[in-house]
DNA sequence: TCGTGTGAAGTAGTTCACAGCA
DNA sequence: TGCTGTGAACTACTTCACACGA
């Protein structure tokens, strides 16, 4: 019954993550309105593009003053966000996990990391960040308890795939991946890769693409 | 005189890295032929597209085996490669900058991280899993004299311009960039946003596609 | 006049499908 | 037969350009 809304790209819905950070720093400088020009230099893409983006949010802008920051931003509240909020998981608590958790305290009330689990016994169940540490072998009555359907894996390659396969067991949906494997996963669960290794190598192949020798 | 190569698209290079480092594993295995289609199941990609991707190496698998497993690693290393090693600095030695210390040892002898930076004296010139931490008002020197090109930026995004533009007057054209803000460079020098709080509503996002209320 | 919203055009990226080779 | 290499078709994404409204 309700519209179902269209396929929308990932990389509108990046830029739209993007254009929302970007809004809430205008916001808390005090700027009321923008034009789609100043959201394209800021996020260093066109206006066209801008605006393109967010005819998805269904708010309209005004032809004189282009957008009310507040009413954007409120905007992509709604199409972004759980309107529950979110909870997420975060698995394994090394260097990176420990670096997650202390980027994501506050930054995003609605989408907070709310348990994190790690196979190091030493960590589990002392709090680091506010956000408690489980054992592993409680992940899946964790997950399931407090409704997780999102979760970062951040643990040595070797043991990714097999905690996918619990995460999903315990219905994750959604996973943010940072070891340098390809999950194999069902097709209602969707994968971000964020891998480190094959970043840099994009970006030193890159960094000489106008190297001319003297 | 040299061949100059047309522009081959960023997704391209990130796949090659990928596909190098299955084949890293496959060989490791003992494997010495492989065909386009178990590069892409094992990749999540279609038997086309990496031929497609392959194409650009020149190198020529046969027809009747698929291609040589050695042979197109070190395709690949002539290709992705900078022919006499290229050196990486890290700027920022917390929680993540660590991680990615630890991530990159030893993985690409290529394409080290040979040198870090920290504003936080107490890290300076203490070694870190065998990279040296030097104190900020190095950079400009250690840069230039190990004539790296290719930097990772690991810093609070309130110093990250700022670092950034150190970075490029010292050299730097590739920069892989973890602070969550938009860096303004000059044209010749390519930035690769890894952006985590974008990647993760991403996930949340399309986590929800298919959800459907009871 | 200036900025949005958006069809239409243009460009980039992917997949198809098949010739050719071992 | 089975697999590569690749033009051609297709799909996805971006930009153009302009009607419309404040």
């Amino acid at each position: 019954m309700a519209g179902k809304t269209r396929p929308i790209s990932e990389r509108t819905i990046a830029r739209l993550s993007l254009y929302r950070r970007l809004l809430n720093v205008l916001q808390a400088e005090g700027v009321t309105h923008v034009v789609s020009r100043q959201l394209a230099d800021l996020a260093g893409r066109t206006a066209a593009q801008v605006r393109r983006d967010l005819m998805v949010l269904g708010y309209a802008g005004s032809s004189a003053r282009g957008y009310e920051v507040a009413g954007l931003i409120q905007s992509m509240r709604q199409f972004l966000d759980h309107p529950g909020g979110q909870n997420a998981a975060l698995v394994g608590v090394g260097n990176l996990g420990k670096a997650l958790l202390r980027h994501f305290i506050g930054r995003r009330p609605n989408l907070a990391i709310t348990a994190a689990f790690d196979s190091d016994p030493s960590k589990a169940n002392r709090p680091i960040n506010a956000c408690r540490v489980w054992p592993m072998d409680r992940l899946a009555r964790v997950v399931r308890s407090r409704d997780i359907r999102v979760a970062i894996i951040a643990v040595p390659p070797e043991v990714a795939q097999e905690v996918a396969d619990r995460l999903v067991a315990a219905g994750v949906r959604g996973i943010l991946n940072f070891a340098p494997v390809c999950l194999r996963v069902p097709d209602d669960v969707y994968v971000e890769d964020l891998d480190m290794t094959v970043s840099l190598e994009k970006v030193a192949y890159f960094a000489r693409r106008d190297e001319a020798p003297s």
